[in-house]
DNA sequence: TTGAAAGCGTTACCAG
DNA sequence: CTGGTAACGCTTTCAA
């Protein structure tokens, strides 16, 4: 079996608060007895059980981390870099795929708690946010991250998705469209609503105009992007939009599929610009114009942010915004016209 | 504060032995107390804490996931196949990523120890193999998964990769191509270095032969395989090869882009073929012809496998070998001779 | 049926 | 400096 504060103790001829004391670098004890019961540590390959320090109310130095889905690239980076970030602080990472489902966010929820993680990271949308309630009164640091929780006080780390879509507006202004469309993901997703907002805006500036029923919300997978943009490009349609702004990676992805299938080329007959930048974008045919967001530093930020809290060094939630940034490949280009 | 036992049973006016029978479902309680408890428990928001549960030596039902890069959409579609298989079954799951780093494996390994988790789930690879034992000494379940380390009893998991690089050959010996090189991953890379073999027997079987230094070793990264790609490729060699064999989707991305910069068409002038079928497989330019291995079976057989011993259900290690197909998309046709 | 009590492996307080 | 010892929250005999 697996050796225990006792063993050692006992190996040592020392109490186990000696020991204890040894592993924590707390209380006095003389250098002499100190290296003994270290090199017994050592012999005996001792690992304390961090299952029982947590129960004297200690840390699991666990973190949560619910994401929509995690076989998601744009989730999969976050995760990665949650990580490291965590394990450089000496914190693990359980991984939540949501679904976007509020039920499996809710049992996701219920589980982390029951499992004491000392705080949570939450990437997915909900639509009840009461749902937080339990874990704030039971003072878990929470902090959200590309996704926001507005009327909750919770850390919040984010891009600031309206400039992100308005750069994107402002891109596809600039080569000359005008009649445009947007795929956009589940409405419950604060981050996708502010990349229409944004989007929308410059296009009201500039006078431009959204077709009727040209906002089209989707799942968050390729699939559903495909078929939207299908009926979106419908030939039949003489309103056909000549640019579609897809709220992440995935959903432009799809996008490219629905042109090809329709035989329309991308860029020459539509443009086609995602957001995240996740590796996708830099793969697909033609690569993506897309909207990046910092992912490395949101993730060093949020594990920051929530290990901060944790110490107690923090009084104040904090709020901050990254700046996106515009990556042009060759997904879009000037319309040609034809009507 | 969380309510504990005590509460309940307080609250309820029986003992907290009670309590914790009608929550376990063992021994005997009238129906009449135990429907009592249970509203008690519910009015309290009771949640049992698995923490000091797992103190007294039931599981933690948590599972560690060690993979090299969980931002690879490879390991990031494995982490989803079976953080769905154990969430069914009421685990959680712990991901850590090891960028194949011997170090790193053994920090986390040791990691998840002192976590107490209840198994552990491997799909990275490892010079050492002695890091393994202590936790097989402690009687730790663990299964590898799209990985292999042999002489060691551990359930394994993995899709047939000697077949799969035969059959990578096979199809670029039908396309007409003798002049091939093998994009490999790091030769600690169990599953890789039998692609390789595979590969390679069915060529010698044809007559053909791969060059002096055809088969390079990367790191799984898209860079190393770009580099290595464009060496390969070198104008100035006249044997340059007609067809690339990547170990992995990433390495064929790599591949793409290496020919892209030095001007070759994809697949007129050369062949490029990836392994896995990861979501970025379909979306380059050109779709990538690659070999699938069946994620999300064995994600799921992972996780039986272990439950399985956990529940003390069965007696032997397990090997289980899944079939990959071969995915024929655009980046494989014949080559056009041009020497 | 029910409850008292002994752990499980640590931490932390408090006397020596 | 050092060692007892009471928690921590739950499971599990063992009596009653």
């Amino acid at each position: 079996m697996k050796a225990t504060i006792y063993d050692v103790a006992r190996e040592a001829g020392v109490s186990i608060a000696a020991v204890s004391q040894v592993m924590n670098g707390k209380g006095k004890i003389s250098e002499e007895r100190r290296g003994e019961i270290i090199k017994i540590m050592e012999r005996l390959n001792y690992q304390p059980s961090v299952i029982a320090s947590a129960l004297t109310g200690k840390k699991t130095y666990t973190l949560g981390l619910l994401v929509p889905d995690i076989s998601n690239p744009f989730f999969a980076e976050i995760a990665r870099a949650v990580e490291d970030q965590g394990h450089h602080m000496g914190y693990s990472l359980v991984i939540c795929s949501s679904d976007n489902k509020d039920e499996r966010v809710e049992r996701y929820l219920n589980l982390l708690q029951q499992k004491s993680v000392d705080a949570m990271i939450i990437g997915t949308g909900m639509d009840n946010k009461d749902m937080l309630t339990p874990l704030m009164e039971r003072a878990i640091p929470i902090a959200m991250i590309a996704r926001e929780m507005p009327d909750i006080d919770v850390h919040t780390v984010v891009v600031d998705d309206f400039v992100g879509g308005a750069l994107s507006a402002t891109h596809l202004l600039d080569l000359g469209h005008r009649r445009m469309a947007i795929l956009a993901e589940h409405s419950k997703v604060s981050s996708s609503r502010e990349r229409v907002r944004g989007f929308k805006s410059k296009l009201e500036e500039a006078g431009a105009q959204l077709p009727e029923n040209s906002v089209r919300n989707c799942h968050y997978v390729v699939a559903d992007g495909k078929r939207e943009a299908l009926e979106l490009l419908d030939q039949s349609n003489p309103d056909r939009p000549t640019a579609l702004f897809c709220c992440n990676d995935l959903l432009a992805i799809g996008a490219l599929q629905a042109a090809k299938q329709l035989g329309l080329r991308v860029p020459e007959d539509l443009s086609v610009i995602g957001f995240d930048n996740t590796i996708l974008a830099s793969v697909t045919d033609p690569p993506l114009t897309t909207v990046a967001q910092p992912i490395e530093p949101m993730g060093k930020m949020v594990v920051d942010l929530l290990i901060q809290e944790l110490k107690k060094e923090s009084k104040a939630k904090q709020r901050v915004v990254m700046r996106p940034e515009l990556i042009v490949r060759q997904s879009t280009a000037a319309p040609t016209e034809c009507d």
